[in-house]
DNA sequence: TCAACTATTCTTAGTGG
DNA sequence: GCCACTAAGAATAGTTG
């Protein structure tokens, strides 16, 4: 909107109507990953187009699949009934419960990140082979797959509220950091180092130590400061 | 953002957190709203929140449904790029590699709704204390878990084409199946024998003996299987 | 908690290269 | 078609009742 209040409707011209819709679909995108990460909620957003062969969306295809899925599980779609009948007090225990299941579904996140930079990085030429172009893709791969582990860390600040009464009960036997898992961690800083032109605001640098058992100078934790992922990819 | 440039990210304060939430919700709605109208475009979004019971959405539950559908739907990437340049070459290992993650999320998948199945029953009445009413709710719910799993089934036929000479590695230790995952098993069984008023297609109905150790009909395994799960989600 | 009100920043329509 | 630029208009953080 500059210089003419625009109308809203169907925009005629063809290439207008493009460019506005390029525009604005960046911006909707911008939107709701400032809302999710403000806020500290879960968002997806789709858009089809006939501009695009595939859908726009956001957060990751990935990730719009597990919010998807979310959603669909939630059979209370129709808003139609509000009241808090025999039915709904159920769907607010499984809701809860859910809750719950998020926390270890993050830890399952992790895993299966760290599980994927194996993949790539045993199974190909390893991090040596790798040019900066094929490193910068992979960081944006990485970095992708971080993101809704850095809304959930920043949305991990405060005291955590944590429904009343609800027991933490883990029902799922949790992995523990295994010495591989150190190493990935190291080569993905590798990475970033080999990358990253100059040090920049928010990013944490890591030196490393030779051999296996690498050191971080930072806690693990950091991984998951969502300045150290989120910047420089997707601004 | 007025008066002061706001820092992306997750707002402390919890009052201004929630008035920002409803603030930027609301503007992210009329952005989609807007850019569907303006540019003829289908788009939906979807916000959770510990604020509301329900999600917000737009355009409506009914439309999202409809939208989600064609999202999944979708054929294929672009395929269209055949070329095995350098670009592609790195993608293709991440996207080989991503197909591996799918099988762990998968199985994390069933974790957590075993968890979940726990969750319900440990925390609240158990199994005995729920009325057909529940359980029939509980059963959808649970259906609805399955889902991906009866498409599987489907699927299974098939020679499974498994990409050539991607090497399983797994890098990350998988739970082993527990007594508890066995009698969590058993639990939904009978949920579903108890309230399925006709077994229906794509769900598996399994029989149980008595004790412990009760036999899925289907390997666990199968579970892991990509062509199972892969197609549906990630075409 | 909520709604109304700015001051300020952000978004983007229109333009030109 | 793509960028970069700019100013009009929209969104909203912080404040007030």
């Amino acid at each position: 909107m500059a210089r003419k209040k625009v109308q809203l409707q169907w925009i005629m011209n063809d290439t207008t109507r493009r460019t506005t819709y390029k525009k604005r679909v960046k911006g909707l995108m911008k939107k709701a990953k400032e809302l999710s990460i403000l806020c500290g909620v879960e968002a997806c957003a789709i858009v089809y187009s006939p501009y695009d062969p595939q859908p726009e969306v956001w957060p990751s295809p990935m990730e719009v699949v597990r919010v998807i899925g979310e959603f669909e599980c939630r059979p209370e779609n129709d808003q139609t009934k509000k009241r808090l009948n025999q039915e709904n007090y159920i769907r607010q225990r499984v809701a809860k419960a859910k809750e719950q299941v998020v926390k270890q579904q993050k830890k399952n996140r992790r895993m299966e990140l760290d599980n994927l930079m194996y993949q790539c990085l045993a199974g190909g030429r390893g991090l040596q082979g790798l040019n900066i172009k094929e490193l910068s893709d992979l960081m944006w791969y990485i970095d992708d797959q971080l993101k809704p582990i850095s809304h959930k860390m920043e949305y991990s600040h405060h005291p955590a509220p944590q429904p009343g009464g609800a027991v933490a009960l883990t029902a799922v036997p949790v992995a523990q950091k295994t010495p591989l898992e150190v190493a990935l961690e190291s080569l993905e800083n590798q990475i970033l180092m080999d990358t990253a032109p100059q040090p920049r605001d928010g990013v944490v640098t890591v030196a490393h130590t030779e051999g296996q058992d690498m050191m971080l100078p930072v806690p693990h934790d950091n991984y998951e400061d969502p300045s150290f992922w989120g910047a420089p990819f997707f601004p």
